[in-house]
RNA sequence: GGUGGGUUGGCCGAGAGGCGAGGCAACGGACUGCAAAUCCGUCUACACGGGUUCAAAUCCCGUACCCACCUCCA
């Protein structure tokens, strides 16, 4: 079985045939830096990093590219209410954002341009729609340049979409625009924004509109045509259509496959409504660990729809320390081969949950071995355990996941020798038939948040609460 | 008004005509001094009403409810 992706162009799972034999070209639109990165956003970074990994896996040449947009209404909205320069805040929120992705182990792109580092690759494409007739110049003297949309018949094919059934823009002021849909390619400098928030361009002085942006570097840097372009739903339209529209109407073919990622909403709403600060990735990252809460985004499907709560990302947690406890039982190994039905599973449209449901198998199957003595069979069902979690970029021994400091290993051979000691006496104690006295000292351990676990024979784990 | 998606067992969450996905929780058993961990077993679900079919959670028609997008959101 090939590779089959779901497109959303075409609405069905079709092979994946990309463009030039054994590479793949993939742009996916990142984040508009403006404020602290909730589970949300990640969950995009994490939905495309599988994706990523898993080309790779299957032995393509990926030229991965997710853009930064570091210059907006929000960005200069929220700079602005801060009283700091609008370049200063996006730069702070790239670092949380940097950040949020490192926590969960999303592999770093091969190249991550920022919008306000390709203006003049704008400008140019802006210039090439002018000189087509698709684009024009406000007559309004704002500066402002405009997508004209009736100019280009295919408008809407992406979203099948028809212009006249499109409800009108209605914040959009209509002036110098021939169709309320039109949509800002250049938007003038307006008084009230920075000077730093402009650039020249044959139009006077002003800045990129958003959509503008993905086209231009989606072609500089993957090509005219590339494979796969990805985002979250809410970017089908209008971004997305936008982009597909400009970047045709300029002729350039732009990418064969669109994927986009469902969303994440807690109580029922979209994250970016929710109130508090509770999702973000820091303030959950204080409850779980980064590779739990990967485990929880890849465990369902990046197309279904997601209704987050901390007991589901508890229940998802529990499940996933049990693959880690098989892990640390079956001893090291090295990755193995991949089991068939987690092949078969991922090339089916990245069908995570179906892996997932073969991983769990390995793990059953593994800790069964281990039970009835094979200690050469488990070792065999851990080595394919850590490749599919490999794939999943969920492998706990990956350093990726923060090899401990220093410190930390002195804290944590410090805390080994203390719980020996305790449990050396524990040991005693129920050799001595002294079960109150052994029982006492599993409770003292487990008040400090330290669980253990033994046998009748000297063995015991430990693992903080 | 237009476009797209959804409703699955106590909970989370796959599947998309016929073989009980998987996880979490619960309960029973094995193992343990007792626990924990692990394994085995139990819990046979697909919003509602029709229809097609030898066979429907899955296809068709209808109904109800929910969600997303159609201005800046992953």
């Amino acid at each position: 079985m090939t590779l089959r992706l779901y497109d959303t162009a075409t609405r069905e799972v079709r092979d994946f045939v990309p463009l030039e034999e054994g590479r793949a070209g993939v742009y996916v639109c990142g984040l508009t830096v403006q404020s602290e990165p909730h589970v949300g956003h990640v969950r995009s970074g994490v939905n495309f990093d599988v994706l990523q990994r898993w080309l790779r896996h299957s032995g393509y040449d990926v030229t991965f590219i997710r853009n930064v947009t570091d210059i907006d209404d929000k960005i200069l909205g929220k700079a602005e209410a801060l009283g700091r320069p609008w370049y200063a805040h996006a730069a702070t929120m790239k670092r949380e954002l940097d950040a949020a992705y490192a926590a969960l182990n999303v592999a770093p792109p091969t190249y991550e341009p920022a919008a306000t580092g390709h203006v003049p690759e704008m400008v140019e494409l802006i210039e090439a729609l002018i000189e087509k007739g698709h684009a024009y110049a406000a007559e309004d003297g704002s500066g402002d340049v405009y997508f004209d949309v009736r100019s280009w018949p295919a408008y809407g094919e992406l979203t099948s979409q028809r212009i006249d059934d499109m409800e009108a823009a209605e914040d959009a002021d209509p002036r110098g625009k021939r169709d309320p849909r039109d949509f800002a390619l250049w938007k003038g400098r307006k008084e009230s924004e920075p000077s730093t928030a402009s650039w020249p361009s044959p139009w006077g002085r002003g800045r990129p509109g958003w959509h503008i942006e993905c086209s231009a570097m989606a072609g500089k840097y993957l090509g005219s045509a590339f494979d796969i372009h990805g985002g979250g739903v809410d970017l089908r339209f209008p971004h997305h259509e936008n982009e597909q529209a400009q970047s045709r109407a300029a002729g350039h073919p732009f990418a064969s496959y669109w994927m986009h990622n469902a969303w994440i909403t807690t109580a029922g709403e979209k994250m970016s409504k929710s109130l508090g600060n509770s999702l973000t990735i820091p303030s959950v990252l204080q409850r779980f660990r980064g590779i739990e809460l990967r485990f929880y985004l890849v465990a369902s499907h990046y197309r279904s729809h997601v209704e987050f709560s901390f007991e589901a990302l508890e229940e998802s947690a529990a499940g996933f320390r049990r693959v880690e406890g098989f892990l640390d039982r079956a001893g090291e190994v090295e990755p193995g081969a991949l089991p068939q039905g987690f092949v078969d599973a991922m090339d089916d449209d990245l069908g995570t949950p179906a892996a997932v449901a073969v991983l769990y198998d390995a793990v059953r199957e593994g800790n069964r071995l281990l039970q009835a003595g094979d200690a050469a069979g488990a070792r065999e069902r851990a080595g394919a355990v850590r490749a599919m979690l490999g794939v999943l970029g969920l492998d706990p021994a990956d350093p990726a996941w923060g090899a401990s400091s220093r410190a930390e290993d002195k804290a944590q051979a410090a805390l080994d020798m203390l719980i020996r000691a305790r449990m050396d006496e524990r040991r005693a104690a129920r050799e001595n038939r002294d079960f109150a006295l052994a029982d006492a000292i599993r409770d003292e351990l487990k008040n400090a948040g330290i669980s253990v676990q033994d046998g009748p024979d000297r063995d015991y784990q430990w693992s903080l609460d």
